[in-house]
DNA sequence: ATGCCGTGGAAACCACGA
């Protein structure tokens, strides 16, 4: 079984390029982050005739959160993460999918740092990890994943002294990531390739993809019954060089 | 060193992204 993750920047301006991927990759499930559509905007109808079922938390202009399935509809589990009310951003949705817990996700930019969007990156991030704590003592299988916005590691930026001022890539960030996977999760691409330059991320800018000039920013976090059954990884980067492309490419794993 | 590009929404610019 193929799960993948993929920031879209724009579900409707990327749907030529989505439906290609969705085509020529044929995942089993896959998460979508960044939506920037509203709730009735979302295009249900091209991602069914594509073969996929949907859950999705939509919002006008930003975020907004989907979980696709081939087998049918994901059962809805939660559309917010717990413990703030007043969060009104749509970065979280959790589905079960093929006896999976699927908690599809999209963390706070938190740029510019320090600053209130920074705090908010970090409240976010206690809030994830307070959740994650609860998935974890389930002992059911779970996968986390999406849009971290966090480099974890030096390995995981084209030029780490660049970024340590950044939001994306903070001691304070960098920390609580470490704290999250440290409850027990794997992070499934340096499970299977621990010294690897992987970026899953690259600037529209100053010719990024071209440079190589990349991040590595979605992630997939693997409970222990998951974990097991991995058998591989790896980035479609490939669709980052297409037209009209994310600025993110799409990360699987396969189970 | 720099939102230099891209998206969406509102209004012919702005917010936001990483």
């Amino acid at each position: 079984m193929r799960i993948a993750t993929y920031n879209v920047n724009g579900v409707n301006g990327r749907l030529p390029v989505l439906l290609r991927w969705l085509g020529e990759t044929a995942p089993d499930i896959v998460c979508l982050q960044e939506l920037k559509a509203p709730q009735e905007k979302f295009p249900e109808q091209a991602i069914k005739d594509a073969g996929y079922h949907a859950l999705w938390h939509g919002q006008k202009s930003w975020n907004g959160v989907a979980i696709l399935a081939r087998s049918g509809q994901p059962a809805e589990i939660r559309r917010a993460l717990p413990g703030d009310p007043e969060d009104v951003h749509s970065r979280y949705i959790e589905a079960t999918v093929d006896g999976i817990v699927v908690g599809c996700l999209y963390l706070p930019n938190g740029n510019p740092a320090p600053g209130p969007k920074f705090d908010y990156k970090l409240r976010w991030f206690e809030r994830l990890t307070a959740h994650a704590a609860t998935l974890l003592a389930s002992g059911k299988p779970v996968v986390l994943t999406g849009d971290y916005n966090v480099m974890p590691t030096d390995l995981d930026v084209y030029k780490p002294e660049k970024w340590v001022e950044d939001a994306l890539f903070r001691p304070e960030v960098r920390t609580a990531f470490k704290t999250l996977v440290a409850q027990g999760w794997t992070d499934a691409i340096r499970k299977l390739y621990p010294d690897e330059k992987i970026y899953t991320f690259w600037d529209y800018f100053r010719n990024a993809y071209g440079r190589d000039a990349g991040l590595r920013i979605d992630h997939f976090l693997l409970s222990p019954a998951v974990s097991k059954r991995l058998v591989a990884a790896g980035v479609n980067r490939e669709v980052r060089g297409w037209e009209k492309s994310s600025d993110h490419a799409p990360v699987w794993i396969e189970l």
